[in-house]
DNA sequence: TTGAAAGCGCTAACAC
DNA sequence: GTGTTAGCGCTTTCAA
């Protein structure tokens, strides 16, 4: 087979200058072009299977037309309904997401010259390299800091105050939180939501109550242990959890100090993975709107590049609740 | 802050030809340099903060240095392994790894002129689109078809005889298996492993104790409820299920029927994820050595993109046991 | 050991 | 409505 056709290939072909079969495939239709001619150009396109060399477009207008997604951590499985949506919209928008591994704070591979932008999701603990963000337009995902970059959240408040209430609602007065790692604004924002939802019942809180852990299963048990190991009169009857992996720690401590779920204790994990309909028991769950998050956060990055200001912006979309088998009215005793 | 430097401005400033930058810049220590001028150039590049074009070179030279990989699921934990081992090799060769979501079998999103070639992992039941393997060199990971492309592969048979021989050990002569389904090669490959592993032990094989399923959860559920209905006098003591999804799927079967793991049942699953350790019984499952498959899959892809053949690969690397609480001899009345 | 020169393939003024 | 032209920023012969 022959070399790989060039712009000029397809102009000879339909006899008409480069020019024109650029004007041609750029798609702008404020550009006068005879039908005729364009379709002469389309078939000749067709007829070589012509396709814009990315590297010459780039280096002419300065532009890749992809924007990169860096995920810390291919494990936690919330990222792929976020990339799942981010990658709908810049698609539909003409653009390419990659999504590049690797951390923030690190040796993030280079992709300069790759991607017009950034969307950036963090390890909580993170902060990133100083000068990543400087050579990128980039907006953050599901976190918000003051780096002087915008960013997209999903209402973790509401999320936890839906899980708590419904807690509320089948009678647990005293409600522990396994909070994620404080230095992440979505823990704060989750253990606000916690707050907001007891105050606003008139339950009781203690401090005592909320312990803080890594968002891993190992975080969860540990954690929870110490609020399973209060004496039974103060022991909480029910535990908000600030995400999935945690619970499952949460649930493997409850039953390494004897405690049934959902009969001595109740569960309620914040995100929803399809598999925790399988555990044993299948566990409550919040869901959050994921996909619309990626989704957003591509559309903020196509505005800052198109020059435009953005703010942070949370979406106001509701959590949903899932209510499986993890939760119960307290026991009677209780 | 002023324009970006161009290999133009730092030639200037080291009082040298773009051409002697561009060399210096390449690495290549045969090039010949002073190293005075050597010393210069780089003072030079440090302090304008210089850094090449990436559409200009690789317009020039005709590659992008970097690689595509292919994946069909995020949700696929397996996946996060295999992007770390590719990642790392790709990047130690100076490359750079980027990873696309979509199906290989229809929107791809369009790679030409981002990657100079493809690790290409696929949903078990895609038949690639015609065309995206003549467009790309390419490399199939952890799956082997005859469409004329490299591939590399974990030795499934041997995961699967290491699973099923641990079971045999424990004292169980009734064993089934849950197999991936029949389209994907790996799951012909897992199926053959259980077959010598019985055999090789002179154990009774029966048909209706393989039963297929998908690779998640609700097509373990339904196959093992399959498995666990036969009468008690047939029915598997234990089950060598294909990945870990589908355990989750069998153990929820266990429990509706009634069977206790590891009491009545055994486990032990193919593939091994760091939360199956929380789940009630911690799963006992078979790890493969996917960092590994992919490391070796992105050093193939490269040698192909250096214009060498390649054959198709198997990584010997064993794969490894890991015992956790799924698994017991068989109830004394078996 | 270094410099000069010729493009890689495309787009976007500008001219006609 | 279409053609002409001038590069985008870099690498790589080739010559000095």
């Amino acid at each position: 087979l022959a070399t790989k056709p060039r712009l000029q290939d397809v102009a000879a072909l339909a006899e008409v200058d480069a020019s024109v079969v650029s004007r041609v495939l750029s798609g702008d239709r404020r550009l006068s072009i005879r039908e005729e001619t364009r379709q002469r150009v389309l078939d000749a396109v067709a007829e070589l299977g012509y396709r814009r060399n990315t590297a010459a477009r780039a280096l002419k207008t300065a532009r890749t037309m992809a924007i990169g997604m860096i995920v810390p951590d291919f494990e936690n499985l919330n990222y792929a309904r976020i990339v799942e949506g981010a990658e709908h919209h810049a698609l539909s928008a003409g653009y390419v997401l990659l999504v590049a591994g690797g951390s923030v704070t690190d040796k993030l591979p280079d992709l300069h010259g790759r991607v017009d932008g950034l969307l950036v999701g963090m390890a909580t603990s993170d902060t990133p390299r100083r000068g990543v963000f400087e050579e990128f337009p980039a907006v953050l995902v599901n976190r918000r800091e003051s780096w002087g970059m915008p960013s997209v959240t999903v209402d973790d408040a509401a999320g936890a105050r839906l899980g708590c209430r419904y807690l509320l609602d089948l009678g647990h007065r005293r409600i522990g939180h396994i909070a994620g790692p404080s230095n992440a604004d979505v823990s704060r924002r989750r253990h606000l939501g916690y707050v907001e939802a007891l105050d606003q019942a008139g339950v009781e809180r203690r401090p005592e109550w909320v312990v803080e852990a890594t968002f891993d299963e190992v975080g969860g048990h540990v954690s929870a242990l110490d609020l399973l190991r209060l004496p039974a009169d103060v022991r909480p009857t029910a535990i908000f959890v600030s995400n999935v992996r945690a619970s499952l720690g949460a649930m493997a401590a409850a039953r390494q100090v004897g405690l049934a779920i959902p009969k001595d204790l109740s569960i309620v994990a914040l995100h929803d993975l399809s598999f925790v309909a399988y555990l044993d028991p299948p566990l409550t769950t919040v869901r959050m709107p994921l996909v619309e998050l990626g989704r957003r956060a591509s559309d903020k990055l196509l505005k800052v590049l198109a020059g435009r200001t953005v703010d942070d912006e949370m979406i106001l979309t509701s959590p949903e609740l899932i209510v499986r088998g993890s939760t119960a009215p307290p026991a009677a005793h209780g």
